[in-house]
DNA sequence: GAGTGGTCTAGACCACTCA
DNA sequence: GAGTGGTCTAGACCACTCC
């Protein structure tokens, strides 16, 4: 009968928006506790608490514990990026993906990639250096260090084929993940690789990955500045 | 006593984490369902649910009515970005923010505006520039076009002491829009407002928004490349 | 200290989807 | 049809934080 909308916690979040868009709960406003809206709405608290947490999540409202929900004053917006394989991006762009390696060694960390994966010092990771190119241009230069405690039989691995962000995809998964975007001068050896001047912009994309804690692998990946990066909301 | 630790979801979404981690759980296994999970730890079904729905949010695993719950084989991974406002990604590091106005005019789209924004020829839009500090030094350049028909009143505003975002944020709220992120050279007059050399890098921030499928501002945000944009998952 | 949100339990029913 | 996840209820206790 009813089917979509009993007292769901959809139906009441919606209710919620709806007020907060019409400024029935005015920005910087308190809103009434879980308890009142429970018995309100005629919902369990716990299906308020549920579409009220949504709501904190989606940027709208801030809870603390005794001071309440407040709708918030300036909405923090979140942009949602894709992060897919470079060779899906290419393909997905309809050129011809291929892939160079450029070295693989197992190597003592330097001190800038040892403090940021929080290792200890003389730890050795896997580096290695690849060219992903979209129809024989230059597309993506990436420099990776992986850490073989987090991925073991990454030293079995010889990536002549295909790279390591595919093997660690399919072989080691991380559950959290910190993304870093910047622009930055290309710097000599980059240049050259990419097909752009020394000095030229380029993008720079740096991702650090976790697996229960544990560093897996931090890439850094280089664009031509030509290069840029969409996401739609 | 215990304290930290009952059963509670987060240990065992810990311990989840742990055994996919461990290949406990392979790639593309199927787990356990939520009834012999909640049998196993101890714990209320609900929440051996919400546990799997989280990880199930952060991509590690894929869940099905009647198929059942899969570790993921191939995670296509999304980074979530704050869009905050300037001035609170600027107080939120400790600086001091202020602004500037450069120019405010109603003019004609120019024909690349115009097309992005998918409006007549002709139409006349608000362009506001201004740059945003932080401890005096320019952190952000911002040139925006406004579209009066989607953002009423903004004729009547002058600019001259809060940027057009805070108002649009505060007045005018978007439902759909889309980002780009790109590296670029520095123009001469960009290059002078934020203290680089011209063709230097810079991190260019594009966003375009519209409300019920209405265009209501395209802005062009430059940072030095110093700027990190950053992303926890 | 007291009030608010955070989370867990135990049980129930529903909705989807595969066989 | 049957098995799985999705969600709601009613009640309880806990944890944080403001007064």
């Amino acid at each position: 009968m009813s089917g979509t909308a009993r007292r769901s916690s959809r139906a009441i979040k919606a209710e919620m928006v709806r007020r907060i868009a019409a400024r029935e709960w005015p920005p910087g406003g308190l809103i009434p506790g879980e308890e009142a809206l429970a018995r309100e709405f005629g919902a369990a608290r716990a299906t308020v608490n549920r579409a009220l947490q949504e709501l904190a999540r989606a940027g709208l409202v801030e809870r603390r514990r005794k001071a309440g929900t407040r709708v918030t004053l300036s909405p923090v917006r979140e942009a949602r990026i894709a992060i897919p394989l470079v060779r899906h991006e290419i393909e997905s762009r309809g050129a011809v993906y291929s892939y160079t390696l450029l070295s693989r060694a197992m190597e003592a960390a330097p001190e800038v990639v040892r403090a940021r994966l929080a290792l200890k010092r003389g730890t050795r990771l896997m580096h290695v250096r690849c060219l992903h190119l979209a129809d024989r241009a230059a597309y993506q230069y990436e420099d990776r260090w992986i850490n073989p405690a987090a991925a073991p039989g990454v030293e079995a691995q010889d990536f002549e084929r295909t790279g390591p962000n595919e093997w660690l995809v399919a072989n080691h998964p991380f559950s959290e993940a910190e993304f870093a975007f910047a622009a930055a001068a290309a710097g000599d050896e980059e240049a050259a690789l990419l097909g752009v001047r020394p000095g030229d912009p380029v993008f720079v994309a740096e991702r650090l990955t976790w697996l229960a804690g544990e560093p897996v692998t931090l890439v850094r990946l280089v664009h031509p500045a030509s290069h840029r990066m969409v996401s739609r909301l």
